[in-house]
Parts: C-alpha cells; sequence; structure tokens
DNA sequence: TGTTAGCACTCTTTACTTTCGAGTGCTAAT
DNA sequence: ATTAGCACTCGAAAGTAAAGAGTGCTAACA
C-alpha cells in the first residue's frame, strides 16, 4: 500500500511532532538525514499521504501533522523497540528493590516513577479484589455500640470498616458469627464470599446464632457495601506541561473525570490482557478525545489482576512509553507472582 | 480611622468584586442603593482608600480592585454573620446523619461537600494520630515470610503495614511479642507507644521471648516508619473555574504543592485554634500567594485534633465561608466528642 | 464647607489593516 | 522520476484607529 518512501516520510513527520508539536513542512523533512530528496519530491509524497488520511494540514498552507489514522498505522507498523536507557532502567528497578511486601506501596511508587519518567499521568488499577482470597476476618470493639471489621487478604490487602452495633444485636453474637464465618470462609475468594455467606452457611449459623439475621445483615453491609476500586494516579500535573493543554477547559474536563474513580476504574478495567494502545476518538469516554492511552496489565500469582496506564496527548512517545510500561508490568508481575 | 462613608465604599467595592472578579468604578458604587451620593464624590472618597492602601487601580484609569490590605481590614471588621440557606445546613448536616462511625468516611463526606458547596478546593487534615490510643495490635500471617501489622485506635482507625520476616525471627517470638504489646499498651496515645516501647518494656519482654531485639525492631519499623499525614484534597478542578487562574502556570505551581502531602499537612497543622485567615502574601507557601486560605480547627474528645480549610483566590466569599466552616467544624467535633 | 456637574485625559479593549514568512501546489525543465 | 521555480494561501505579529469606561481636577452650587 505504501511505498518505502511514504513509509520513511510518515515516520519522520510522526516522530519530529511527537518531539516538537509543531506541524512539519517538507523542507524540515527534507533535511533529515535519513532524507535523501528533495523538498518538492517530498511535497508530492505528502500530498498522497494527506489523501489517503494518515497526516493532515492544519490549514492550507501548512505543514503537516499526522492524523489519528496516522498515529495509528505508526503504532501498528512503524514502532521501532526502544532502547530504555540505564537511568530509566534502573528508576524502574528501584521500585522492585526494597523489602516491600505491602501491594500498596509497590504501586504507589510504581506510579509515581512512571509518572516522574514520561511527564505524562500514570494511573494504576489496583488488584481485583476478587482474585484475591481471605485471610482473617476481625471483630474489634471500639465502644458499647461500634466495632470495626476488618478483613486482611492473603497478598496482604486489610480493608476495614466501622458500624454501629445496632441495640439488637448481642456483642456476644457477633463474635460468634465471625467465629464461625473464620473457619469457615479462610481461603475463599473474596468475589465468592457474598455468595457463600448467602446461600450456604445461613443454615449453620442459625444454629449458633441467636439473631442471626440482623447480625449478619450488619456485618455483610460493613465488609461489602462499596467494594473500593483502587485506582492510583500519579503526575495529573504533568498534563499542565504539555502545549495541548494550554486551554483551561480542556484541562478541567479532563480532571473531572480523573476525580471519578469508578469511571477511572472502568477504563481500565475493560482493558485487554497485555499492552493496549487507545487514540483519541478510540477512547471511550469523550474527554479523553484528545489523548492517548497506553495500559498493560499485570498479573498476580500467574492470574490477571490490574492494569498500569500512561495518559498523555495524542502525540504521545509510544516506543519509550510501551518499553516502560512493558518493563514495569513485568517486574510487577514477577514480584508478585508467588504471592 | 475611617469615615462611616470610606467603610462603606470599602465594602461595596470588596462585595462587588468577590462577586464579579472586576474592577469597580465609582458610576457603579454610586448606582448601589445603600448608597446616596454622586460618582463625583466617591471618587474622591476613592482616592483617600487608595492613598491609604486598601484598594488599588488596575491601570491608570481604571475601577478599584481591593488590595490585600483591604481584604485584610474586610475580614477583621466589615465581615457580616452571614446567614446560610437551609440548603447549606442541610448538607451540611447530611454528612452527619448516617451512621458513619469510621472517621475517614466523615472527613471524605465533608471534604467533598465543602467543595461542592463553595466551589473552591477544600482541605482536611486528618487527626493527630498521636492523640488517639491504641486499642489493639496484631500480626496476621500471609505466608512463612510475609506478615501485616495492624494497628487499630480507640476511634476506629486502622494502620496496617506489611513486612517481610527475616529468617531470624522465629514466628513464635513475634506472637509471644504482639500478646504482650496488646497486654501492657492497649490504651497509650499512639504518640507515647515509641517511647514506651522503648524504654519500659524492653525488660519485660526479654523475659519472655528469645531475640527479642530483632523482632522488636521489626514490628518498630513496619508500624511507626512513615506515620502517614491524613490529607483529604477535594474539588481540585474547582480552581480553574475561577477567573484568577486562567493561567496554566499559576493552576501548576498550586497544584504542584497541593501533591506534596507532607508540604499541605505542615501548612495546616500550624493553624491556631479556631476561625482562622490568610490571605495572598500572608501565606506562607510561595504558590499560594494568590490565594486565601481559611482553616477551622475541630476537635476529638475534647482535644484539638485537625484542621479544615477551604484555598481559593484572594476574592473568596469570605462571610459564607467562614459561616460554613464553623457550622462544619462544630459538627465534627460534636459528633466527635464521646469517641 | 461638603457635594456635585463638567470636562479633559488616560488606558484598555476591540476591530481592522498591513506585513512577513513559512509552506503549499502546480508547471515546466532536467 | 525528480526537482527547480513561482504564484498563491494563510496565520502570526505588529501597527492603527475608534470606542468606552473610568479617573482627577476645577469650578459651581446649596
Amino acid at each position: 500500500m505504501l511505498s518505502n518512501r511514504q513509509l520513511l516520510i510518515l515516520q519522520v513527520i510522526i516522530d519530529e511532532f511527537i518531539q516538537t508539536a509543531q506541524p512539519i513542512g517538507s523542507r524540515a523533512i527534507s533535511k533529515k538525514d535519513e532524507i535523501i530528496f528533495s523538498p518538492a519530491t517530498i511535497r508530492n509524497e505528502m500530498a498522497d499521504l494527506e489523501e489517503m488520511g494518515y497526516i493532515e494540514k492544519t490549514h492550507s498552507s501548512s505543514g503537516r501533522v499526522p492524523s489519528e489514522k496516522g498515529y495509528r498505522f505508526y503504532v501498528d507498523h512503524l514502532l521501532l523497540p526502544f532502547h530504555l536507557s540505564k537511568n530509566d532502567q534502573q528508576l524502574i528497578s528501584s521500585v522492585f528493590e526494597q523489602d516491600l511486601v505491602e501491594f500498596e506501596q509497590v504501586v504507589q511508587k510504581s506510579v509515581n516513577v512512571l509518572s516522574d519518567l514520561t511527564n505524562y499521568t500514570s494511573i494504576i488499577l489496583g488488584p481485583q479484589v476478587y482474585e484475591t482470597t481471605l485471610k482473617q476476618l476481625q471483630i474489634v470493639h471500639l465502644s458499647a455500640t461500634t466495632a470495626v471489621a476488618i478483613l486482611v487478604t492473603n497478598t496482604g490487602h486489610v480493608e476495614h470498616r466501622s458500624f454501629t452495633i445496632p441495640t439488637e444485636i448481642k456483642a456476644s453474637d457477633l463474635e460468634k458469627l465471625v467465629n464461625i464465618l473464620n473457619e469457615r470462609l479462610v481461603g475463599v475468594p473474596i468475589v465468592e464470599l457474598h455468595h457463600r455467606l448467602q446461600h450456604e452457611l445461613t443454615s449453620i449459623l442459625n444454629h449458633y446464632v441467636d439473631d442471626i439475621e440482623s447480625a449478619f445483615h450488619y456485618l455483610k453491609s460493613a465488609l461489602f457495601d462499596q467494594q473500593p476500586n483502587q485506582v492510583y494516579i500519579g503526575g495529573i500535573t504533568n498534563m499542565l506541561l504539555q502545549p495541548e493543554f494550554n486551554d483551561v477547559t480542556k484541562v478541567h474536563a479532563l480532571y473531572s473525570i480523573m476525580e471519578k474513580e469508578e469511571l477511572m476504574a472502568n477504563v481500565l478495567r475493560s482493558t485487554n490482557e497485555g499492552i493496549h494502545i487507545s487514540i483519541g476518538h478510540e477512547n471511550k469516554v469523550n474527554a479523553m478525545r484528545d489523548c492517548s492511552l497506553i495500559t498493560a496489565t499485570y498479573s498476580l500469582a500467574g492470574k490477571q489482576v490490574g492494569t498500569i496506564a500512561l495518559l498523555g496527548p495524542k502525540r504521545m512517545e509510544y516506543s519509550r512509553v510501551v518499553s516502560l510500561l512493558n518493563l514495569l508490568s513485568n517486574q510487577m508481575s514477577h514480584t508478585f507472582h508467588d504471592w
């Protein structure tokens, strides 16, 4: 479809535009070392590339900028493997060098390193709780009427929820309940807890506990009502550094959606395994239509559990970012392999 | 010092500027109902007010805007008690109407309500952990070499930290240690824990535990290494709605410091009891020199524990914001009174 | 003596023009 | 097939002009 020369020119245009954010003219292209043709020749090729929809003009006599189709072609066919600098590699590795056992710590560090290295906004979706299993359940009484329920997972994740104990529930009932649940439910995947509680254990529990109904109801609501989506975001302010976000209204739209954890979680959760790139209008969320989102998945104990993403302008350093995400997601998966 | 007429005019200028963000001219002032003088008279008074430094011109023939000295005078002497609308009051009360026992939930809700009501950025500094006491300490083993330490406070706050258990420490030692700590330390203020561990308990512990040194060391570092500052921020994007933050560079500076939790914690921690207002250059942090920060303290069980703040342009609705903060901080203190 | 009308003056804002240059498309020559 | 040449287009930047909001000052007024 595209001649070698056209491929070369397209590559130069996109590479250049990613760096400068300025439209590229035929003269500038001809001056590149790898180009041995005159501006006129290049103009002809550019006219063809434009006709095919890979590049665009900002106005009738401007240089060219990549179109979304152009970026798509670029990432699909022109992406050269990027050799990460020693510094990049070290910074990523440094996340895993300490004895961090807690998931949150690793993720928090990763988010920061990633946004610092790229100057984009990095987003990590934490492990799906349903991939993890229950390690321990516990009630700590704070006063006669209040208590904290604490749930520890096999990944070291701790969920806790305070609640008031209504007067009709005996504290002893609650304790019994928790004891029974611990005996029966340790090792069960979190996502199944609800079902198991509901269907298999009610009868057994009725046997032991006087007023199982309300005690159960309370414990359930305390623990499972709002399963928080763990979305970690770093480098939000980096967006402001990109020239395409000089306009405050654009930034506002983008920031608003990033404040919505659930929305972000949905966006990231629906990604395929491995590296995936959404460019501009390929993004389902309107406010991201001027951005590209690159996602990578990582796994915990062999199962896919979460997503790492970088959000930046369409004019992203795709090559480098893909390499960084690859490295990081691999290292994460490796670190979490035997948890 | 200032005549009644000057006070009136100053008040009108500031009230008006707070609403419109536009310089106010003599003609506009004279049209106000409460003003019965001609523009010429007002011009004379304005010249005086300017000479005294309460108002400024943006250029030689512009209307006047309040100076920082003007705002200071305004909040010190001209602030009328603001009557909150039913809606405002209800929204604030709604935070406390549910059975929220957990501190985090109350604070998170408050932050959101506050930023929604004001269109400013709201910041809440969580309870100082050292004001709270230990309720329970616990170790949950995840694997042979990893465990989570969980610390529950009397406020229902849960701290947890995962750590690797080095081979030289016996799991049983760790358990013993935790048992002893629980017997001895429940009810001790968190801030004293470190001291108590260090000085009073070492001898006792030595008696029971074989290798107290390293077990102790590990537990300590797991629990007390980085005491997180709990800074809750809501409505960061609201800044973008203010005309004074049309400039992306200003926003960037401001957002950067808000990403630094410790810095924000320091700023808020160093406030006096009750309501306090810092205007423009009164703020110690450079990036806030174009902003006003209004803080209020709330207490838990009678002791001062935290700060609620609103950050906005110098042109804030001081009167309303003060009332809102007063109401919220009182309700918070009241709610937390007997925790 | 305090207040106000009148007026010249200042400065910003907006719109309109001009100029400059980067870049294009096309044609004709190589 | 490639390139030099050239007329043309458009945006960005700079300059000009008019409009309007607001001021300070002076002199008149109650």
